[in-house]
DNA sequence: CATGACCGTGATACTAATACCGGTATAAGA
DNA sequence: TCTTATACCGGTATTAGTATCACGGTCATG
């Protein structure tokens, strides 16, 4: 095993990450925020839609950024199922 | 051109992550560190010396949690030498 | 109704992140 | 000195993120 597979629930993490930055656009087009920033609209899209269920970091902290989340509050809300170590406790 | 090679500009932005991840480090060692957060040692050790410039959101977030930094702290100081728009403006 | 612009989407291509392995160097301790 | 532990480095393998291309749907306008 040289790179794990992502986990469900890491999957699942995507997907809840993806719909906190949806929610947050609300009303503005994904060519818009994502311009705004600097990635592609298909790169928001694939974040939103969980299928880039890790993006990479400043990529998340640009659309955060343009969104006006704290990152802090992004990693919490996803990380809410379980801490750090218990990646797959329960739910 | 599908897959924009790093700029130097991100290059030496993931320098400076990995400076401060390093930083906050003090004077733990890398297994325990990277234990902490979940991910192997040799992920952090590329992390830090900027080989891994962009690493996943999720994996800087878990390695600043066990590090007790904030992310908003550590994406403003990465992103100083240029905000979200500016990607390579001098320094 | 036709045409174009915008938005979202799927497929494809390519680079990068992550992990594992072996080897090397340095410092601490037996 | 030899062993051990820590960190660094190179290479390798595999998955995943990101960007470009091409398509369908919707709305405004001619």
């Amino acid at each position: 095993m040289v790179r794990t597979p992502l986990t469900p629930w890491e999957r699942q993490r995507g997907e809840r990450l993806g719909a906190l930055l949806r929610e947050a656009r609300g009303g503005r087009s994904m060519v818009e925020v994502a311009a705004a920033a600097g990635v592609s609209a298909e790169t928001l899209r694939k974040i939103e839609t969980g299928r880039a269920p890790t993006p990479a970091f400043f990529t998340v902290a640009a659309l955060a950024a343009v969104l006006g989340l704290p990152l802090d509050d992004l990693a919490a809300a996803c990380a809410e199922s379980g801490d750090e170590d218990g990646r797959a406790l329960s739910a």
